[in-house]
DNA sequence: TCAATCACG
DNA sequence: ACGTACGTGATTGAT
């Protein structure tokens, strides 16, 4: 049986993979996006193809024998942008860890090795598939070289594959006419001249016509006279030039042996190593032996016997940190304890354990001073006992926290996340354990598996308590989590429990409200549209508004026509349907998303309990899901009407406190802008006095208009400012909005300042950073990428901003918790919209709480400006607004 | 599973 | 000349 080689070209695939990918950075900040893609290719060949050898051809920087015969040669390449360009060692070694054989060879290029490999292996028996995205190679094809071009589209990655019959058949030529094509038409990415006038057309006719560059120019008396006849003849050279440079040469001297390239161990300890700290976990499933976790991997010890509980116990009394996992849910309770290495205890709370055993002994192990690291810690507090304890959050230590401030980009902080990340460990994560079972199922079951879970957890926790608290220290964390992160964990467990309550009867009433106008629109939709349609489907909507009714395309989306709002606002005046839609479309988001959405959560306590998330947002800001009652319509009345229906319980009334200007106000601390500063301190409209200052006229004479501008560049400075973005919003001129830009900078010149500083920073540390250090790092400001370095600018105007306003309304959500805790008042923190905090408060206190509110809030962070915060009150949430 | 849209700050 | 406002989550239709 013949033996079949793979050859890669290397840089051909490097290239591919990293354009078709988003960039990816491993945890210490390396690019390896174009790796990770490449290996992604060359796995799906070698499974696919299941050769014997694998070499994988690389280009060198030396002029090769091309450059010598054609200075200009490649002249015109664009320059290699940084992040690919770091990548080509890190490949080569990457490799060189699988013992893949990589071959460049001084002189020549790529192609060239390929060319000449393939022929050696052909001669020696052995057939080759060579992977690529150059076309050129084309030239190499016969009946025993494949040559398999790959494209990367953004659905993935599609793959031609062209034995010499199937270049043929494509390009009417056979190989060597398929050079001959290009030595006429020339190719510009690679300098190569070709014939002036002569295009990809022109080409292939001659040379499908005549078979060969050799027979046209034979035969070229015979061609009829015209200008390309003149072309020919006049370039004569240049052709043969171009031939010479385009036709691969498969004499390069090159020794080797086949055996050298025959696969060997490609799964072994380094390559192991390579992955681990390159961070492609995919890959690390491949290995069947694991080096490091089978030796890591903790024994888990089921404890049975109330007396060796008692020990547990005793032993972690003396333990200055230990980590811990503890699953409840319905009749179930257990706890994993993890205190010492290679080994952790689980206890489930049955048979001679009540529930609420290992709760009761832990509060009294809380009290000797040992720190309790978990993973996840808020979906393990449980109300039972008074372990978890606000006032007790120096005791506790949640690594996915920590591990979230440190990296604030990453969006899972799993025990395997971090386990890979800071113990250099790979542990089967939950989804490999549990495919689609349920925890609750397997520890009800006492499955291994559900076991595992735990273990795996409480034993991430406890070892990787050391080394984050560490890299707490290190980066000038550690006072953030502990002031402000831990304990606002707290806070958002127990709003969690609390929930807000709903009438279901208003809401489905809310709902139906809706239904009569929704059908009436419909109807008139399809009447003007002259056909029945999916409303909802901008697909089915663009063919009706573009090609249909012929309204104008302002705007193309990726996949077709472009009808956001925004779009059809400008459409209004083409016809009355635009109108219709746009209603169509509120009530419907009304209807599906909040009147029937928000029913399905209302619990049997008729309230609903959202989950908020402290670890998702890149800035600092919670974020809330499950339902998400953060975006509860507010803006337009109709919408607005909902929050009749979020009524607190019986003697309760709703309290809600807005930070007025929040952000604004933290700009001004942060940059110290006289002007600015001097505003909030005399308690001025912020946005009439930018309007007075943008448009240089007398704060009485500001016009609404005027405001309303002056309003959007203030939004602009916080976002991170730009001409266009300005221009959109206010739907002005470009150059008018960069006047607007231009004029603020020059009135207020802290602003300014702390702006451009906010990006110099950020680009010499590579993160930003707020009022409490909390970090965001930006890796886009190295981006060679325009666009995405420009995002990344902006990121570092915004995220300070953004972020130390999420800041302050922690610290206040922790202050206002605590005294109501401290106070034993009757009402509860609900509720955080990120500047507005929600009091459910008992009506006999309402007074009190009131005040307290507005206290906690405003003294929540000491800034060179007062904060202010607006406070009412209402029976249900539409009126506490 | 992704892209488009739209609700909020 | 590039191609843009910052941060989220839910629903829908299309693939």
């Amino acid at each position: 049986m013949s033996k079949k080689a793979l050859i890669i070209d290397g840089h051909s695939i490097l290239n591919r993979a990293f354009y078709g990918l988003p960039d990816l950075t491993n945890p210490e900040g390396l690019h390896t996006g174009g790796v990770y893609g490449f290996l992604n290719i060359m796995f799906k060949f070698l499974d696919e193809e299941r050769p014997d050898l694998l070499v994988v051809s690389f280009d060198t920087h030396a002029p090769t024998f091309r450059h010598k015969i054609f200075t200009e040669y490649k002249a015109t390449r664009h320059p290699m942008p940084e992040e690919l360009r770091q990548q080509v060692p890190l490949l080569r070694s990457t490799l060189e860890d699988m013992d893949i054989k990589c071959i460049k060879i001084e002189g020549y290029e790529s192609d060239d090795i390929i060319g000449t490999l393939a022929g050696s292996f052909e001669d020696k028996g052995i057939s080759n598939v060579i992977i690529t995205g150059d076309r050129d190679l084309l030239q190499l094809a016969t009946d025993n070289t494949c040559i398999r071009i790959i494209k990367t589209l953004k659905t993935g990655t599609e793959t031609m594959t062209y034995y010499a019959s199937d270049v043929e058949a494509e390009y009417g030529v056979d190989t060597k006419g398929f050079v001959d094509i290009k030595a006429l038409m020339g190719d510009s990415s690679d300098n190569i001249p070709g014939v002036p006038g002569v295009g990809k057309k022109t080409a292939e006719k001659l040379i499908l016509e005549y078979g060969s560059l050799d027979n046209l120019y034979e035969n070229i008396a015979s061609l009829k006279v015209s200008k390309v006849k003149d072309n020919l003849v006049e370039n004569k050279d240049k052709a043969e030039l171009s031939r010479v440079l385009a036709t691969i040469n498969r004499n390069v001297p090159l020794e080797m042996d086949p055996d050298d390239a025959v696969i060997k161990d490609l799964f072994n300890d380094r390559s192991y190593k390579r992955f681990k700290e390159l961070g492609f976990k995919k890959y690390l499933d491949r290995f069947e032996k694991r080096p490091d976790e089978k030796d890591d991997l903790p024994e888990m010890i089921i404890v049975n016997d109330p007396d060796d509980a008692e020990n547990i116990i005793k032993d972690l009394k003396a333990c200055s940190y230990a980590g811990f996992c503890h699953f409840e849910s319905g009749d179930i309770s257990v706890w994993a304890v993890a205190k010492e290495d290679k080994k952790v205890h689980l206890i489930y709370e049955d048979g001679p354990f009540s529930k609420g055993f290992m709760a009761d002994k832990l509060a009294d192990v809380r009290e000797s001073g040992t720190i309790f690291s978990f993973v996840d810690m808020k979906k393990q507090i449980t109300n039972t006992g008074d372990l978890f304890d606000i006032d007790h959050s120096d005791s506790f230590f949640d690594c996915s926290l920590a591990s979230y401030l440190i990296d604030p980009l990453i969006t899972e902080h799993d025990y395997d996340l971090i386990s890979l990340s800071y113990l250099g460990m790979t542990v089967p994560g939950i989804k490999e354990l549990l495919q689609k079972r349920s925890l609750y199922d397997e520890l009800k079951n006492k499955s291994d598996d559900g076991a595992k879970v735990l273990s795996l957890r409480a034993y991430t926790a406890f070892r990787a308590y050391p080394v984050l608290k560490e890299r707490l220290i290190k980066e000038d964390l550690q006072e953030l989590f502990k002031t402000i992160e831990m304990p606002l964990l707290f806070v958002l467990k127990s709003m969690e429990d609390i929930g807000m309550g709903v009438d279901r009867d208003d809401l489905t009433a809310y709902g139906k409200s809706l239904e009569g106008r929704i059908e009436e629109l419909e109807k008139l939709i399809y009447e003007r549209a002259g056909e029945e349609f999916n409303i909802l489907s901008p697909k089915q909507l663009g063919i009706i508004l573009f090609e249909k009714m012929h309204m104008p395309v302002l705007k193309k989306t990726k996949s077709g026509y472009s009808t956001g709002v925004e779009i059809l606002e400008k459409l209004r005046s083409e016809d009355p349907i635009i109108d219709l839609i746009l209603e169509y479309r509120t009530l419907k988001k009304l209807q599906s998303t909040y009147a029937e959405g928000l029913l399905e959560f209302i619990g049997e306590d008729k309230r609903i309990h959202s989950s908020f998330n402290q670890m998702v947002t890149a800035t600092g800001r919670i974020s809330s899901k499950d339902p998400n009652l953060q975006n509860i319509p507010v803006r337009l009345e109709l919408g607005k009407l909902i929050r009749k229906a979020f009524v607190p319980s019986e003697n309760k009334i709703f309290i809600d406190a807005d930070y007025s200007q929040i952000e604004l106000r933290v700009m001004a601390h942060l940059s110290k802008d006289e002007g600015m500063c001097r505003a909030f301190r005399e308690g001025m409209d912020i946005h009439t006095l930018t309007a007075s200052q943008v448009f240089n006229v007398d704060p009485d004479e500001v016009t609404p208009l005027m405001r309303r501008n002056a309003k959007a560049v203030n939004f602009g400075i916080i976002y991170g400012i730009s001409a266009y973005g300005l221009s959109q919003d206010v739907n002005i001129g470009r150059k008018e909005a960069q006047e607007y830009i231009e004029e603020y900078f020059h009135k207020f010149p802290g602003v300014k300042a702390f702006i451009d500083n906010s990006v110099e920073q950020a680009k010499k540390k590579g993160y930003s950073e707020t009022m409490y250090k909390r970090k965001r790092p930006i890796p886009e400001l190295s981006s060679s990428n325009f666009a995405l370095r420009q995002f990344g600018e902006r990121v570092a105007m915004n995220a300070p901003i953004q972020g130390t306003a999420a800041d302050i309304i922690k610290i206040a959500m922790i202050n206002v918790y605590k005294r109501l805790n401290k106070e034993s008042s009757l009402s509860r923190l609900i509720l955080q919209v990120h500047d507005e905090l929600l009091i459910e408060a008992d009506i006999s206190e309402a007074d009190k709480i009131e005040a307290l509110l507005k206290e906690e809030m405003e003294r929540a962070a000491d800034l060179i400006i007062p904060l202010k915060v607006d406070i009412s009150r209402g029976s249900n949430w539409y009126d506490a607004k």
